[in-house]
DNA sequence: ATTACTAGTAGACGAGTAA
DNA sequence: TTTACTCGTCTACTAGTAA
């Protein structure tokens, strides 16, 4: 997105324009934004054209909003700024082990993810991945997470089927070494899978519903090391 | 500040260039800032006049550092995202009772002050301020507070003396009314200046050294009913 | 009051290139 | 490889003004 309009919508957030409609003209946007009236105006045009925005044109007086993309990308700079004042290296993900789907033990065993796994993680994860349902105030740290480089474990092609890129952060649960893996196109938002090279629910005598704490990794250094 | 300037400040900050200087090219910050390696080194070029930026100029590879007035201006934005996504209608702030230097009375006890208090605030100051020191975690809270418009109280002139603009926001120490006050020049960053209609020391039971909460109520309309 | 058009201008940007 | 100059283009802005 454009960085005038993350600009323009934070002003306009403030304005209370978040999650209600709110009068503002195009005057007192352009003092906000420290611009002329016409470009304020103008400014308002482009953001209703991206979507950004909803309007609703009264006689006197307009009337707007922020929908969800546009708060979407406010969200992302909020990140980056808790990154920048908050985080040190590590981020702590507090949710419930939730019931397997089974499927993404399938991929990760996968051969071709596996030799990855040991050669850029050091480690060959146990057949089967470890659900965790992050509870709802965390899913702001899981974005930050998500938004770091993380390990890339490339996708490849198998009996026509193709397997797809997935990225990798290292992580501990209670002291032991895992990673946490986030598939290309991963469904699920609220969901963490896990992969260790131990079972992970026996090995801590974890159930379903059990509530875990997810230490993730986040110092970039660690994740760079190369295979010597 | 020019938000290209805190576009750039940002992403050099994410580049860890905020505490340390860092080795970051004008190619990559270009490609960070979605800008040619030509425009990123005006940039930075920019910067470096306009002292958010300072550099150690290598023979191969420049390295970055941003200043403490960039730092500052970009807590500014991140607060700016707290007050969007964090809070509600008040903030919590913790500190400790310290010993009051008395001044802050003998300034607030003016009549000119007096009688904006009861215009605005609807109470007549104790004549003395309670002083809070709040503590170290909580300073990013208290600069959010700041940043709200809150109540003006006008400055004025008597015996040649002039009183300047005095910022007050409502809040509450365990339940009871009171109001931050903030001088438009105030030296002691980490210190709250609260005034009450009572003496808050006594009515609380309270002494130097000892911890309180102070709440402050950042809702924009509680401060714009005027008087009837 | 408003919103938003047109026209003119300043400045932001990238290509080419030097050091 | 770097950084950063000049220069041409194009865009983002404001002033004037209409509706």
């Amino acid at each position: 997105m454009d960085e005038k309009f993350a600009f323009a919508l934070r002003k306009i957030a403030l304005l209370g324009g978040i999650d209600n409609y709110v009068a503002v003209s195009s005057r007192e946007l352009g003092d906000a934004l420290g611009m002329s009236q016409q470009s304020a105006s103008k400014r308002i045009l482009e953001l209703l054209d991206a979507k950004y925005l909803v309007r609703d044109l009264g006689a006197r007086r307009q009337r707007i909003k922020i929908t969800d993309a546009a708060v979407e990308e406010l969200r992302k700079e909020y990140n980056e700024y808790r990154r920048i004042f908050e985080l040190t290296d590590q981020v702590t993900l507090h949710g419930k082990v939730a019931t397997g789907m089974g499927e993404g033990g399938y991929y990760i065993t996968q051969k071709p993810y596996m030799d990855q796994f040991f050669a850029k993680l050091r480690f060959r994860p146990f057949e089967g991945t470890l659900n965790v349902r992050v509870v709802k105030e965390d899913l702001g740290k899981l974005e930050i997470v998500k938004s770091m480089p993380g390990v890339i474990i490339d996708g490849f092609e198998k009996d026509g089927r193709t397997f797809g890129k997935v990225t990798a952060y290292k992580a501990r649960i209670k002291n032991i070494d895992c990673a946490i893996v986030v598939p290309e196109r991963s469904h699920y938002e609220d969901i963490l899978e896990i992969v260790c090279k131990y079972h992970l629910k026996r090995t801590l005598s974890i159930n379903d519903g059990d509530e875990v704490d997810v230490i993730a990794d986040l110092s970039p250094l660690s994740a760079e090391d190369d295979v010597s």
